[in-house]
DNA sequence: TTGAAAGCGGTACCAG
DNA sequence: CTGGTACCGCTTTCAA
């Protein structure tokens, strides 16, 4: 490969002045300029980023670290992240950390150690001070991590109170939550806003909120559980969609009818959930939104180190499709339900 | 940050010995190895990855580029080459080339600037020269590229063939295939093993080869016509999972009834197979171990310069599920089709 | 408008 | 066993 020197031996000139052109800063004269050019066209030249980035102190690149690629929420994301950045000429390094803080950790160690201009984190467990310590522009998307970290995230509350109410107004007597994994504050949210709804009802009980780890079969053994320890149960809101379509399964096998029987919500808005049968309800984040909007407040800290806006929150937006319409309402009378 | 100065300073060394020291490589007295250790302890000193990588002409990086993460297939590909790396101290660098050769360029110019140590290649818009002028360790999964590039892939012919006979087992008596984009190989591959079966069969005609794109949409609207046209098709054999996902939403809006009076079978055996209605008969290929596998090549390349295999071509394997399965053969009698 | 040279933070060769 | 030092390829003063 050729280095700047053979493009400035070859060009009868300096590499300063080489530099100067490639990077068209400061001054050179058209002629020497052309003579470069016509140099670096002829080596097929093409500047070392690497050299580049020892000098510079950062590498045009960014650091995407999410908890599984495989979990469907995600490749919408990477891939938004993935198109602006491009877009302004950064490249990504992606990690999965399967929760795990320790990979988290070793992966924000290799991002320093390579120079990486900002981070973007789907996480939570890791603290501000880890952050901090870093010294470089971080985003968290979908999971915020503190107040102090500028961050893109859904309104998970808001929108699970949405999904119960409209459960609710689907006629639904006794509605269960299936949970995602403890301690990860969008399930720790959704879940929230699930209790705000139905914590004062009467048929209200803690056995009602049961625990799905965010994965289809997880859901799909504890809602079989449910749906046998309580055949008074009619609703279900899952904490995300992979959980809703275990509930699905587990709601088919006991021969239990949905929406007639059992109506059930999830969370999320992944493709999956009009290939189901019957097609899944759901409440929608705009995942793409979230991803470009994050990369692009990354890149504005990266270039501007300053923002007009360091917290987004997206509404998320009910999305009714068959596992849970088509059930005769109780006191509620929508056209859209016959 | 600390530098390796700042370390040999603090330790009252020089910089050569630190070096060794954090390269355990040539002879180091363990009393001075003490002191050194403990100045980087104390520093929190980590070797600037950039600077070694520009002495060593290597990053321990390595490249993946794919057609699209948003595609159910790759996530999984994506996760196994990741996993694989990084086991061994690598970070991947990700690139979605929307199978446009220019991208897939732009990205090759990037590896090479970045010192990216090898590559790994989900395309066919790519030339060998290329490919070779990269002077860098490249394997070609799940598209194969050129004899000359070490390959990781399925049996996407003999796989065709498979499901194109067990539709043939299960009864049917006029195959249709929805075809994937015309030029990629595993597209072409698939069709060619589909026409090696039925090509001779006196109800055979071109008008059975749709294009879907490798798209559920595509394939939406191709099947929905061709299931107009032709009523006496009763078998559809789809290039891939998600076109095979179409076909069943055509099937279903059309009132035909799946499998009773037209089977469908995918090809690539995608978690959403297990989630459709009825569930999705397939043909599943071992995407991780592709991943893993090309990964592991890739590596040895990179490291060893020498490999004993060059070529690897997975089985596919017959996953039948209620798409294709339930309706009554007319020459065969499987146990299992009751 | 151009060039010389001092780094950026490591590595590895060569002396000692 | 340890230290001095010349690079790796590029950027950026500082002078000319």
């Amino acid at each position: 490969m050729a280095t700047i020197r053979d493009v400035a031996k070859e060009a009868g000139v300096s590499v300063a002045t080489v530099s100067r052109v490639i990077n068209s800063n400061g001054y050179v004269n058209e002629e020497t300029k052309k003579k470069v050019e016509k140099a670096i066209q002829l080596l097929n030249y093409k500047p070392n980023a690497v050299a580049r980035s020892l000098f510079k102190k950062q590498s045009m690149t960014i650091g995407l670290i999410i908890p599984d690629i495989t979990n469907p929420f995600f490749p919408q994301l990477a891939r938004a992240v993935e198109d602006v950045t491009n877009e302004k000429g950064y490249t990504i390094i992606l990690g999965n950390s399967d929760e795990s803080s320790e990979k988290e950790q070793e992966y924000l160690d290799i991002f320093e150690q390579k120079y990486v201009d900002g981070i973007i984190l789907a996480t939570n467990t890791l603290t501000v001070e880890q952050i901090a310590s870093l010294g470089k522009p971080v985003v968290a998307v979908d999971r915020p991590i503190d107040s102090g970290v500028p961050t893109v995230v859904a309104e998970h509350r808001r929108g699970a109170q949405a999904a119960v109410r409209h459960l609710l107004d689907t006629g639904c007597q006794t509605i269960a939550h299936i949970r995602g994994p403890e301690h990860v504050v969008s399930a720790d949210e959704r879940c929230k806003g699930y209790l705000d709804i139905v914590k004062d009802k009467p048929w209200f009980s803690d056995q009602l909120v049961i625990n799905g780890h965010y994965a289809i079969n997880d859901a799909y053994k504890a809602a079989s559980e449910l749906i046998k320890d309580r055949p008074d149960v009619d609703g279900i809101f899952a904490g995300n969609d992979l959980m809703a379509i275990g509930a699905l399964k587990a709601a088919r096998e006991l021969g239990k009818k949905v929406p007639e029987e059992l109506a059930i919500i999830g969370f999320d808005g992944i493709d999956m959930c009009e290939t189901t049968f019957p097609e899944l309800s759901t409440m929608v984040q705009p995942i793409y939104e979230l991803g470009a909007t994050a990369a692009n407040m990354l890149i504005e800290l990266i270039e501007n180190r300053r923002v007009n806006q360091q917290y987004y929150e997206y509404p998320v937006q009910l999305k009714v499709r068959n596992s849970s319409r088509g059930r005769p309402p109780k006191d509620v009378n929508h056209a859209d339900n016959i």
